[in-house]
DNA sequence: ATTTCTATTGCGAACTATTCGCATTTAGTA
DNA sequence: TACTAAATGCGAATAGTTCGCAATAGAAAT
């Protein structure tokens, strides 16, 4: 019998040097859908599963839907990857970005608008120390009606 | 053939008046079902469809899914229901409260925290100016673990 | 109170979103 | 090159939501 070694326990100070040329930062293998998937996203924001699948069988037609579920999910938690919520019951993927933004959305058209407001990053400090919580996340969503739908009304 | 007149058309002042007394305010007639449900997110907040289901079941036993779909769905349109998102893939919903609040969400335990912040409206009324939308919602969600669960890390 | 009309309900089926199990493939390592 | 575990594809399972339609029942008219 042999001994099977977890790749994610700890390396001699030798090994880590070389495991760091090899893996990229995250860990994860450098698989063509995983970097599929990423471009794809990174190219157009907003997008939920079954579009970035869509959109990534133009290149991979065998691309499995549960493999972007899969995919998203695992750059989620390796924080490279962020979900957002919509008014519909199912998840919107953008990759994270550099300076934290939030929502402004259309209901007549659908656009996203994205805003920054250094304004909730205070009230995320405000809240944490207030509640003793540790904070990790924080969304701000708002709805309403663009120009152009609100004339076609 | 008979002349069928829509309900909801205009009315001469003396049966306006009748007409107060009779349905309620929004219009929709007053039925077992409804009232249940909205007694039931009165009572507690942040439940979703199927938690408000089980409920009411205890009262009335062949309530359908179905009509606690449609019952919230028809009240957020009548205003009297708001829709909550958290990072589930499904709603919760809580009677319109008087003030608007916003929601802080342990991650560890799920516990649910209203707070409230007047700055979210001056952002509102920001936004509204900078990028002309009508605004007609907003939602801020901040995410984290309460000192409890922080202590069971 | 009775009748009339249609809003609302219950139920099952349909549809959409997401996850899971497992055999197969493949990236990274030795 | 050979080995091993990570990742994938596929189909089935589960969860959440909507739909169609016949039956029921609230409100208005009589
Ligand atoms: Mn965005
Ligand atoms: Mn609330
Ligand atoms: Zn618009
Ligand atoms: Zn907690």
């Amino acid at each position: 019998m042999r001994i099977v070694r977890n790749r994610n326990e700890e390396m001699n100070t030798k090994k880590k040097v070389k495991a760091l040329q090899t893996y990229n930062e995250t860990g994860l293998r450098k698989t063509k859908q995983r970097a599929l998937i990423m471009e794809i996203i990174r190219r157009e924001r907003h997008l939920d599963a079954d579009e970035v699948c869509r959109r990534a069988r133009a290149e991979q037609p065998r691309l499995s839907l549960s493999t972007v579920y899969r995919t998203l999910q695992t750059l989620k938690e390796k924080g490279l990857v962020e979900e957002v919520h919509f008014d519909e019951a199912h998840h919107h993927y953008e990759t994270k970005p550099a300076s934290e933004h939030h929502h402004l959305v259309c209901l007549g058209c659908g656009q996203v608008i994205e805003f920054c407001y250094s304004l909730v990053h205070f009230i995320k400090e405000d809240v944490a120390e207030a509640r003793d919580f540790e904070i990790t996340g924080s969304e701000v969503r708002m709805t309403g009606y663009c120009p152009t739908c609100r004339r076609s009304k």
